[in-house]
DNA sequence: ATAAATATTTAGACGAGTCTAAAAAAATAT
DNA sequence: ATATTTTTTTAGACTCGTCTAAATATTTAT
């Protein structure tokens, strides 16, 4: 069984990765664990030896199969949390992340399986993040960058790329949320930031870098 | 902020001091935690540098007003847990313990009022044991053990005193549950056990031993 | 091709929580 | 009252995850 810290450096180490498409680098990991490289090399080792990553000197860390089948169980335990504390106990979506860190280490296979039962097997978290299922099958979504999206084609707000609380509150107060139809009218040569138009009618103008944080419909 | 140890050890003390009505020593803590008397002296140390508990040597430990309301928080915590599990996600009473003991830890004020709210606020867990309220008070309750029941006087089940999975699916097999009317026909002198009526006349013999883990009304 | 800068690993230490073995105190028996 | 037994504490060691400082490998710049 593996420890909270482990369970922790293997969900980043697949984020990192992009679901282990590619190699990580120590000192990646160790700005996204807030650590130091030398206490990541630690635990590289540690993984490497229970055949959760490989592992090359001075290259990095790749997951392997059964590293990746822990850590999408890990994030299914995460994203079914989120989506039981907003939908079932009236969290906002800016407020379940750091729950839903401490949730997901919580070791009971019935509970997991009831739990998505009872949520009615949701295929996405409050944040439009895809729900693996039991067997860590996750449900292809295409979607694009907002930043891409062409001007003045209909478009769905799918997912938030980055989901810290400030953002989603910014978005909360624009009136941006998942699932709400989106338009690009203008895009600012100057600093690349957007004229949007919202459900309603409801114009708005964001940032370059809200932007690119945001996933649409193609 | 307390460590998941320093948590199970204070909500250890708490009970086996009776909510603080008498010392705990040093050889029972250790057993009720599974670990070394050693062990035991030296998070005594840590609790009582935390002010939690005061410590005489050799003369075991006594709760403090500040500990005391940390192990009701934790008490609390654990209850509202276990009914969440049975009365939303269909969990049966005799699975719940080991989950709540881990989701017990889980820190989040928001989390626990909201989970109140959503159950509806309950007084008791699904032991029949009371849900402490979010400022510690406890419902008091009369009971009896079955043990002490008058002959023939109509009674009703009001909680388990320990309840192991065990004794709680042996519970289920001859029919007794939490609010089931229980009456007792006789008592046998040579071994101490009882023969009782439940709802629907169902008749049973229980041991002492059974009859000793069972709380009912007056 | 060599030097400088950057990234990674190793070495050694620390705190938390645990253990075993030994010492000390308290309770019990004679 | 003394000796024996039981309980508790202390001493020293171990694992886990972390850290800083130093050593080493790799990458980039000249
Ligand atoms: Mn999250
Ligand atoms: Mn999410
Ligand atoms: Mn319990
Ligand atoms: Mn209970």
């Amino acid at each position: 069984m593996l420890s909270f810290t482990e369970e922790n450096y293997l969900k980043s180490i697949y984020h990192l990765s992009n679901g282990g498409s590619k190699a990580v680098l120590t000192n990646e990991l160790a700005e996204s664990m807030n650590t130091k490289a030398a206490s990541v090399t630690d635990m590289i080792k540690k993984l490497s030896a229970k055949s959760l990553i490989s592992y090359e000197k001075y290259y990095g860390v790749k997951i392997t199969k059964q590293g990746k089948a822990e850590a999408l169980t890990i994030i299914r335990k995460h994203r079914l949390w989120e989506t039981f504390l907003v939908s079932k106990l009236g969290f906002n979506w800016d407020e379940v992340h750091d729950v839903a860190e401490q949730l997901e280490h919580i070791q009971s296979a019935l509970l997991i399986e009831k739990l998505d039962e009872f949520l009615g097997y949701p295929t996405a978290d409050p944040h439009g993040h895809s729900i693996p299922d039991k067997h860590g099958k996750i449900k292809a979504v295409r979607h694009i960058l907002l930043t891409d999206l062409l001007l003045k084609k209909k478009s769905t707000v799918q997912s938030v790329k980055q989901g810290s609380p400030s953002f989603l509150q910014y978005l909360n107060k624009i009136g941006i949320y998942i699932g709400v139809g989106i338009m690009v009218l203008e895009r600012v040569e100057f600093d690349g930031s957007l004229e949007i138009q919202l459900d309603g009618k409801k114009k708005v103008f964001i940032s370059r870098d809200a932007a690119s944080n945001l996933m649409v419909t193609e």
